[in-house]
RNA sequence: GGAGAGGUGGCAGAGUGGCUGAAUGCACCACCUUGCUAAGGUGGCGUGCGGGUUUCCGUACCGGGGGUUCGAAUCCCCCCCUCUCCGCCA
């Protein structure tokens, strides 16, 4: 959450942050929260100053005898009936405070764009050739059906809509991407983490997916857990509650884990072939770090770079857009998307997400370290990007790779997950 | 799922109603002493919040929440977690 500090100093600058991010509803929350927050510090000095008094007759109380102690008991009752009542104004102003600071959103980067939706995300380059083709493109759902590697039929009858199965070697090319991901990252220095995918919603609200994510999150209310749209939230919340040595920072994660999502309000959209399913595969970077923006914005185009690199090396033309106010989350600062050339659409569609938070992440979870130079504490700064998610991956990389006659070349880097092959599937007839 | 034990400061580990924000040891920091691969001495050493803001004061926190009491780490209730045994199981 927002520092309480930057928001009494500056609360139009929280309210106008925001407005920019379309949350106009949560900038009343900034003023709820200054005025709960006024209250409950001229209240602070009132009540330290009754348990002093408290204490110290309490402790004095100790060293009467029987019949003295007798005497004074009323007013000691009398005066613990008064502070009991602050107490449960205090209790309630604490959480007033809380609740408003958890809706009020980081203030977005000044680089961020102005806009409504994803419409106004601003394209900042574009890498690779998109290419043609001189034969007639198989959409990858016609592909992968014809190849006998994907029904989303019985997945749709026994699971519903926006699921699938894969089969054989597109199973196993999804396997190989996700592997092959995970690997240049984990040669890169990050450490390797299978994460827990059901969480409490301690995760949800200290990584700022509550409140406000709950109708994307499927939950199981009989145990209060919730399966995790990303492992971002086991992983960042891993040091959450804690006092990390600045020494071990920089901690670089890359997590393999598989993500649901409801999708609730996208009915109609997307509901052909892979792109928008219910439940997928991700490799994920985290990074959680000391309290600089400059090394946070550096970080920041470090797993950008990864991510890109991965693409490249895949072969996958994508472009790479500054999201704009309006599509960025509550916490985030700003965020770059990565949007891979998908032939059957004839666009670009988003397959990454990078996001720079700062400490918002950090201060919900308690995520703290101590600073070499003073021994004091901070909290840490967080950010994450898609290293490769599938099976939205699957989309360029079945579609670009195809061949004439329907077998898929594979990328030389997936090759040696794949047995060395240099194209999976067989020839289709007509 | 059944039965039992337990959760105290970075770690280990005392503490069963007032003198305990918490003994002691280890670790750590500063200074001193000594001198050869380390020993000894003194002091310091948790986090948050409010206020003052160079050293400060107050308050809260002994897994989390609630309760009893003038007073709770210590008693009661609920929850979470860990360990042991049995059952089940990839």
């Amino acid at each position: 959450m927002l520092d309480i500090k930057v928001i009494r100093d500056d609360p139009e600058a929280a309210r106008q942050g925001a407005i920019k991010k379309r949350f106009a509803d949560r900038a009343a929350a900034v003023d709820r929260l200054l005025e709960a927050d006024e209250k409950l510090r001229a209240l602070i000095p009132e009540i330290d100053g009754m348990r002093t008094a408290q204490k110290a007759a309490a402790k004095r109380m100790g060293k009467l005898s029987a019949d003295e102690r007798q005497a004074h008991l009323e007013e000691q009752k009398k005066a613990k009936q008064e502070l009991h009542q602050l107490e449960e104004r205090e209790k309630e102003l604490r959480a007033a405070v809380r609740e408003n600071q958890m809706l009020v959103p980081m203030i977005p980067d000044p680089e961020v764009p102005d806009g409504d939706d994803d419409t106004g995300n601003v394209e900042l380059r574009t890498v690779g050739e998109v290419p043609t083709f001189d034969f007639e493109l198989r959409p990858h759902q016609d592909l992968a059906e014809a190849q006998g590697w994907l029904d989303v039929q019985r997945a749709g009858h026994l699971a519903g809509s926006r699921n699938y199965y894969l089969f054989g070697d597109l199973a196993l090319l999804q396997d190989a991407a996700l592997r092959f991901a995970a690997d240049r990252l984990i040669a890169k220095g990050y450490v390797a983490v299978d994460p827990p995918l059901l969480v409490r919603d301690i995760a949800m609200r200290g990584t700022a997916f509550f409140p406000g994510g709950e109708e994307q999150t499927y939950s199981c209310g009989h145990d209060d857990l919730y399966l995790i749209g990303t492992s971002e939230v086991p992983v960042t919340a891993l040091h959450g509650d804690s006092i990390l040595d600045e020494a071990e920072l920089p901690k670089l994660y890359v997590a393999r884990s598989t993500c649901f999502r409801r999708e609730a309000g996208t009915y109609g959209k997307d509901t052909k072939g892979l792109y928008r399913v219910h439940q997928f595969q991700k490799v994920e970077q985290v990074v959680v770090d000391i309290a600089d923006e400059g090394r946070s914005k550096e970080h920041h185009q470090a797993i950008l770079q990864n991510s890109e690199e991965i693409l490249q090396a895949l072969q996958i033309p994508y472009r790479v857009v500054n999201v704009c106010s309006g599509d960025l989350g509550v916490g985030q600062v700003q965020k770059f998307d990565i949007e891979s050339w998908m032939p059957s659409r004839e666009s670009y569609g988003e397959t990454h997400s990078a996001s720079r938070f700062y400490d918002y992440q950090a201060r919900r979870l308690a995520l703290r370290y101590r600073r070499a130079e003073d021994r004091k504490t901070a909290f840490c700064h967080t950010l994450n990007n898609t290293a490769l998610a599938s099976p939205r991956v699957l989309i360029p990389l079945l579609e670009i790779h195809q061949l004439p006659d329907g077998r898929v070349a594979v990328p030389e880097v997936l090759r040696p997950y794949l047995g060395g092959r240099e194209t999976i599937g067989r020839p289709l007839n007509g």
